[in-house]
DNA sequence: TCAAGTTCCGGAAACGTTTCCAGTAACGTT
DNA sequence: AACGTTACTGGAAACGTTTCCGGAACTTGA
């Protein structure tokens, strides 16, 4: 069937494009009776107006763009669902765009921006470290999430961010297991020397160390490549294999931490009376795992909502470009003993 | 700072729009000191061609839509990559769109497809079911994924299925427990007489418990009203203490399961030596958990590969509409135990 | 030398909207 | 009766592309 065009719609009803268009908008000055004609003949039709060519005309429109990395990512994923609330509570829409590894973000954000008619731009994972000259060309307010800093060197007024302090959280995590009395603290990380959030959570358990005055033992520290169970799974095999002297296990994401307890348990090693395993993340499946994790929460709901609401303010002319670092919570579970 | 059109380009480079637009698209009739001059000025420009304006006046793209009802599902969030990947592989492009539960996915695609001239469309997560009338208005192929069936009127040679045989592999999962000595066979489920997932596999477990002779206890189905953790969680908890006579527990998904076995354990129950638990999905999680989940595991790489393949052959010619039916596979794990 | 072909390029229409501007009809005011 | 308002409607330009068509310059073959 070929497709119906505003056209078509005000040939039935005997009008022009410009008031078929003007119901479509809500517009005044259009009669009752010729606004019912026109609405009834749309609703039958089943016309849809043609996005494309309204972002065309269009100066400005009411959505905001969810520029992520990964949606696949169980941290994102509650982000994501906040941040469409927030967004549609204050009276906006929500495009979510999800991109690939080798992406580069601001390419998509600038397209998404220039096309779509955008109010502003939320990042989600990533790395964001550009230049001024680079992010010039991006003319509409944007927040970065999750990004404890950039490694370019934009001007902080030019932009918001909101994030928690990787460093530092995973450095607490790591006191912790001091606290209880571990002395060998293993670490399983995802990369190194890659600017990434590994990296950064990484230096925090190298901080942490050092305030302690515990020598860093490379045999103690295993580096597994990526995020996901599997790889976590073998990297704490291999952990285990090469130096079994640790008595707890600092990991750097819940997920990485359940496919390590697991490790450990299929290893004979009781968690958490044997190995202590404690992570960061704060995901709500880590309340349900076998035993339940220890691990920094980063706080997902205000992450969300702050990002989002922050990000409207400016668009509303109602507040200024922001750098907010939230705290984390230690969410004491069942995956951390003392040392007797 | 203002939008670089493809004028801008032009005037800049002395040449012709046309000229311009055939170097973006890679026609011939250009020279190539002038290919050139324009790619370095596009270049150093940073122009980003508007697709809303291409979409508006080109007749086709290479883009195949994925649009899905919650992201955040788990099993989704497997399927989506697996998709993605075959697209790629084949050559076309993927734009991901997210619906919200009470949006209507068949409006969502028409809108799509007219605006963004999609080749066709796979839809994830949803139940489907429209009239032939309805589905009319989308004028290009697509491929429902998960769904069993459809609850609507549709020509079976007007579109392609690809999914499990819910109700069947819920059957397979109880006659596992009855197999194992099991009796008094609980159920956990999401939602009932809506025609969803939940419905369906519900199904399976009565079919299942009349097959064996058993009777249908009321006591002992627990319905939580979502699939999420908590509800499921709190579920099992009631189910516990209305009736606690059960040997095991069949869940219609894995996050449901992990759940329960929590809930059983904190009720003091040990799973599976005092309690068996079953569950249906197979993700990958469920093989990292204590203890592993007994699950009836969809094969959801092959959905997604097929989905995706059986689309795009369609795409090209070379494939019918077709409505296919995969097996799952009984993954053992360490949740069921047979009743001594 | 000339016709025919080839290679390269520019003009302009078209895609489906929104919005500005102008225009008409009815109405109230003096 | 003439005029200014108001309420409604239609025409047309504009948005940023692609593509068809035609034209200029150059090459080739006789």
């Amino acid at each position: 069937m070929k497709q119906q065009t505003i056209k078509d719609i005000a040939r039935i009803c005997n009008a022009s494009v410009s008031t078929v268009s003007r119901v479509l908008n809500n517009h005044q000055d259009v009669s009752d009776a010729m606004r019912k004609r026109i609405l009834d003949v749309i609703e039958q039709c089943g016309y849809i107006p043609n996005n494309s060519a309204r972002n065309l005309v269009c100066t400005s429109s009411d959505t905001i763009a969810l520029v992520v990395r990964g949606v696949s990512n169980p941290f994102f994923t509650r982000i994501i669902k906040g941040v469409e609330q927030e967004i549609y509570r204050r009276g906006y829409s929500m495009a979510l765009h999800q991109i690939n590894a080798d992406d580069d973000e601001l390419k998509t954000a600038v397209m998404l921006a220039t096309e779509r008619k955008l109010l502003g731009i939320l990042f989600l994972g990533g790395r964001f470290n550009y230049t001024p000259e680079d992010t010039a060309r991006l003319d509409i307010p944007y927040v970065c999430c999750t990004y404890t800093n950039t490694f370019g060197s934009l001007d902080p007024a030019s932009y918001s961010s909101i994030a928690v302090d990787d460093k530092k959280e995973a450095h607490d995590a790591v006191m912790r297991l001091y606290a209880c009395g571990h002395r060998r603290i293993a670490a399983l990380v995802a990369r190194e020397n890659d600017k990434s959030i590994s990296e950064l959570r990484f230096a925090g358990y190298k901080q942490a160390l050092e305030e302690c005055g515990l020598p860093l033992v490379p045999s103690l520290v295993e580096c597994t490549g990526s995020f996901d169970m599997p790889a976590a799974y073998e990297g704490m095999r291999r952990l285990i294999a090469r130096d079994n002297t640790f008595t707890a296990v600092f990991t750097i994401a819940d997920a990485m931490a359940i496919a390590a307890v697991k490790a450990l348990t299929d290893s004979g090693c009781r968690v958490p009376e044997d190995r202590s395993v404690i992570a960061i993340d704060g995901l709500e499946l880590s309340q349900y795992t076998i035993p339940t994790l220890t691990t920094l929460e980063q706080p997902a709901d205000t992450i969300a909502s702050q990002s989002a609401g922050l990000l409207i303010d400016i668009i509303e002319g109602k507040g200024q470009n922001r750098h907010v670092v939230l705290g984390t919570n230690l969410r004491e579970g069942g995956s951390v003993m003392p040392i007797n």
